[in-house]
DNA sequence: TGGTCAACCGACCACTTAGTCGGTTTTTTT
DNA sequence: AAAAAAACCGACTAAGTGGTCGGTTGACCA
């Protein structure tokens, strides 16, 4: 316990570093060195504690994304009572977080998962893994808004899951650079109005 | 005009395979070297036509990635009397050719947006105006869209036309390597949904 | 005090990268 | 056919790249 300590202060300072270079540049334009550099570390110290820099990476989606993942996209919305109402404010919060962020380069699991699809089979599917737990989540979270009378019955929860989880990949990515408070505005005004379509008092 | 044709020749095969290459790989995985072998051209040929990856990349940017948007996701759309059918029809297009497309690595444009997104400025911008003049498009045609009946009044014609735009984006990073065929289905269907409720009929 | 060992150092290796440049081939012009 | 210009070749450079390895440090224990 108390041995491990230094062990993992360490690595979790290179992870930390790392998640922040590799979403700042971006997977194979960050070295390991630009890692180490700012965090006058070397390359000993690196390659004691991760096999490899592809080794590196997954533990870092494996803790760090997941969770942030976690905490800001399924979490808020998880076993909530009025679905409609929790990825509202949810989304909303997201965003905001986003747009008071000067430094934002888009929504990191979007950017890993764009980056890799098609050419790292392995690491495309422990990030995939993640958006199909946010997604198995949303799905429930929507079945059980049916049974509780919040959700048109009519619905399909799958593909309104996925749904949400494209739109809300694809405005990050529109977001960095732009003018993202607009953007975010104009981005929440129609998930309103598209979740208003598929709540339950609003049936046809 | 005669003059230029073997150079114009030689150009357009390099950034026809620089544009499959960077598409499948990303540019910064990419080398140039990666293009010639499977070109049978050297060096000297590259930096002969191109000032360097960067001006290269800029070109086919601006040559061939804009020409794809256009005829793929604008022309469709652009100046139709009913602007939802057309968007339906457009995207519905969009999404079989993806689907059918047995190597599908995402959307091109944003694929490269993500790419670039925070790293590098000038290329961002270009990439940028290209999703600029596909939104204008939609604008227009969904503000004339009103005036022919087809839209409801009350719509935010540039809050619709991001949201389509970041939903397609979303969409098709998670249709790459997953079922897609199911993920565009359903996509579909919500699109049309949503389409629904911004229509002039449905008015509430 | 001396030994042990996890943690770390940094020179080094084989390889790749974007870009250069003197030279050769091919095409066009005269 | 000769000269001129355009297109192309490929060895080379300098700066990285991921990864290795023999060696050092310093905390902890006996």
């Amino acid at each position: 316990m108390d041995k491990n300590l230094k062990r993992m202060a360490t690595m979790h300072r290179m992870q930390t570093k790392g998640l922040e270079l590799f979403y700042k540049k971006g997977y194979y334009n960050t070295s390991i060195d630009d890692i180490l550099k700012e965090l006058d570390l070397s390359k000993g110290a690196f390659y004691y504690h991760f096999q490899s820099k592809e080794d590196f990476f997954v533990s870092i989606v494996q803790n760090m994304v997941v969770r942030k993942v976690y905490n800001l996209m399924i979490e808020p919305i998880e076993g909530k009572a009025d679905p409609v109402t929790a990825i509202e404010r949810c989304f909303e919060n997201a965003l905001a977080t986003a747009e008071h962020n000067e430094l934002d380069y888009g929504f990191v699991l979007g950017n890993f998962i764009t980056e890799f699809n098609g050419r790292n089979q392995e690491i495309s599917k422990y990030l995939k893994d993640i958006y199909k737990v946010w997604e198995v989540n949303l799905v429930t979270t929507l079945q059980k808004g049916k049974t509780d009378g919040f959700i048109a019955r009519h619905v399909d929860s799958e593909g309104v899951a996925s749904f949400l989880i494209a739109s809300y990949m694809g405005i990050r990515v529109l977001m960095v650079e732009g003018n993202s408070r607009m953007l975010g505005y104009n981005y929440m005004q129609q998930i309103k109005q598209y979740l208003k379509s598929i709540a339950e008092t609003q049936l046809v």
